[in-house]
DNA sequence: CAATAAACCTATAAGTCCGATAGGGTAATT
DNA sequence: AATTACCCTATCGGACTTATAGGTTTATTG
């Protein structure tokens, strides 16, 4: 499952790739257009800013920004900071991998295999898509 | 993320699918060889039962085996008896949808087009995979 | 027919994580 | 100086997942 922060934070991304100019767009008016709970978006936004996605700026007048074009950004990058693997296993994960308790060995388990799959073709989908294909149209 | 209920589910298909005849085979020996809690693991089988995936034998000599071929046996089934959606998002499940409370429109929505994609590219894995394919090797 | 084996069923505990809230701190504008 | 809006930490309630406990029923076997 997706979780609403991902959901959230995406939803925001995407609001401030929509915006013309690059100024500074404040929480609370994204909060308001996407019926986004306003402490909660604050903090899916501080997040995103830290990981080099926005920019801001304080005091009145200020808000959030996106700093790069929204056509250079992957969605792989903007799922593993918000969701965190995008396999649906830690024993497959390229990013965020784990081994598995139970499983002697990773090359016989049929799940493992399996999931192998799942990741790669997800993958292909977040690869091809860029931000900006989700906020034209 | 997979649920253990789902990984452990399968993994018990799995050694079912493997047994040459179809005698059954008692929860305790799939437990001890797939390192399973003996009674999440009896959990598990009981909903596979009930969803006509497994037969069940009671008393001594006893245990569950496969109703089907593992070659008629679908991943996609599997995993919508176990783990539910296949989707990420509620808004783009075919089987589990429920409307977004935030979002007025899903067509506007970019999350949900993107989510839509990756729906359809887990689901041609899962509708491609037999546990058939997975047992073998 | 008694003993045993193994599936069946319900309840519940323990733990974890998510979503949300609270409350104040800090910096920039007016 | 006052206001605005981002920054940061802590915490809470609820939901869900994993696991355990304990007993019931059915079938086999000696």
């Amino acid at each position: 499952m997706l979780s609403k922060k991902t959901k959230y934070g995406i939803k925001a991304l995407i609001y401030l790739a929509k915006q013309e100019s690059r100024n500074p767009v404040a929480i609370a008016v994204i909060s308001k257009s996407e019926n986004i709970s306003l402490k909660f978006l604050e903090s899916i936004l501080l997040t995103l800013r830290k990981n080099g996605f926005l920019g801001s700026k304080k005091g009145k007048g200020g808000g959030y920004y996106l700093l790069q074009d929204a056509k250079e950004i992957k969605m792989t990058s903007i799922m593993r900071i918000l969701e965190g693997p995008i396999s649906m296993v830690p024993c497959v994960s390229l990013n965020f991998y784990e081994k598995c308790d139970d499983c002697p060995d990773e090359n016989a388990c049929g799940v493992h295999r399996l999931m192998e799959q799942v990741r790669d073709s997800t993958l292909t989908v977040f690869k091809n898509t860029r931000l900006s294909d989700l906020s034209n149209s």
